[in-house]
DNA sequence: GCCAACGTTGGC
DNA sequence: GCCAACGTTGGC
């Protein structure tokens, strides 16, 4: 039997505004860009076999004074090679990617919606609803992650 | 800047 | 293929 492959349509994607912030993002032509740098194979693995074009994502700010969700963008492009990685001079480098044999993917985004507040992690912790949100558990660390169609909406709806 | 909790690497 | 050592993430 032929079992449906089941798609999630909302993520939670992390940058360090120190790096790439969501400011950045409306400052970017068309207010898009390429999501690079992702390094670890789970990420990349969401990103390149299942995220698809319309489906939409909290940005995250990560490693920063106050952690949390500072908007939305969407997904407006299906993974291809993330051209930082054939780059030496970039962070990113990694001398196993090459043209041929692409090893690292990224996505485009582009912004959806900056929110007038922050929604710190503090207080996503705190939801009791939202305790299937991989963001919340103990020891995660993946820069990319699915959000539950119910986690998302009860954190559209938390913020007033 | 500390360090817990991971993920990755490489010797065997 | 195991697992110790090492590197990284990211909140605090």
């Amino acid at each position: 039997m032929k079992v449906k492959q089941k798609y999630n349509h909302y993520w939670l994607m992390k940058s360090e505004p120190s790096v790439f912030s969501i400011e950045d993002l409306r400052q970017a032509e068309n207010q898009t860009n390429f999501w690079d740098g992702v390094r670890n194979y789970q990420a990349r693995n969401m990103m390149r076999d299942q995220m698809k074009i319309g489906d939409l994502a909290f940005f995250y700010h990560s490693s920063c004074k106050v952690p949390g969700i500072v908007g939305v963008i969407e997904v407006i492009k299906s993974a291809y090679p993330d051209k930082t990685a054939l780059d030496p001079n970039s962070p990113y480098f990694d001398p196993r990617h090459t043209k041929q044999n692409p090893r690292w993917f990224g996505v485009e985004v582009k912004l959806v919606k900056i929110f007038d507040k922050i929604i710190p992690l503090e207080i996503l912790k705190k939801n009791t609803k939202l305790s299937d949100l991989a963001l919340v558990k103990k020891g995660n660390r993946l820069s990319i992650m699915p959000v539950p169609e119910s986690a998302w909406l009860e954190i559209l709806n938390s913020k007033n």
